[in-house]
DNA sequence: GTCTTACATTAATAAATCCGAATATATGGA
DNA sequence: TCCATATATTCGGATTTATTAATGTAAGAC
């Protein structure tokens, strides 16, 4: 308790708001969750919408799936991912022009 | 173009809102941007809050400037940080319980 | 059981990031 | 001009992260 007249936060707190921030630190990653926005999709998919190699792909589904982002159903051959919670509609409001109040992270002046 | 029904978005704006997200992936620089959402403050006080090696927080506090997160002026001998945009004060609404409607982050099951 | 499709995992490499230690710069005062 | 204070920068090594290529696995069709 070194700090000032304001509430505190933990550490722990932090380190999960900077590994979920992590999380969303790539553009192929915003884009998953982006078009997962719109409703759940198999991998092949996501693949035919976005540029990345096959595996390359899984990785960053199963670093969004670990990071409770995504959530993922089994149909067949198939596995489709989509957004783990409404919670985290966040983002897309973030990041969708499209959605009510969306855009604002990116209305920023870089 | 290769996309389903909705807007794209430009790989320019999806790269730099990845960008934008990785300057929030360190606890550090978290607890920066938390702390000056109170106002500015000198290197030296945030030095004594937070628990970095001056020149680390020399570092964080650059990465945060030209990412255009904060702002600085210089007073004497001293340079005070402040947050460059109102529109970042999103950032703090996502991470301070004591803003109206904040905490939404850090809410996620984790 | 064998084949094919769909997805995951591993290994190796490359690139980026973080930190500490030492050093540099800038400002104001004596 | 010389010194002290406040902040920035540079360098090196350690750790992490992303990517490719190759291989592994699970489910259904035949």
């Amino acid at each position: 308790m070194r700090g000032a007249g304001f509430p505190e936060i933990s550490s722990l707190t932090l380190e999960r708001a900077a590994e979920l921030f992590g999380v969303l630190s790539t553009p192929v990653r915003l884009q998953i969750i982006r078009i997962l926005c719109h409703g759940e999709q198999n991998v092949t998919h996501l693949l035919a919408q976005i540029e990345a190699s096959q595996p390359n792909m899984s990785r960053h589904l199963q670093v969004l799936y670990q990071a409770g982002v995504l959530a993922k159903r089994r149909s067949g051959h198939q596995i489709f991912y989509r957004l783990a919670d409404d919670s985290h509609a966040l983002v897309c409001k973030l990041l969708c022009p499209d959605f009510e109040g969306g855009g604002t992270v990116l209305d920023v002046p870089v």
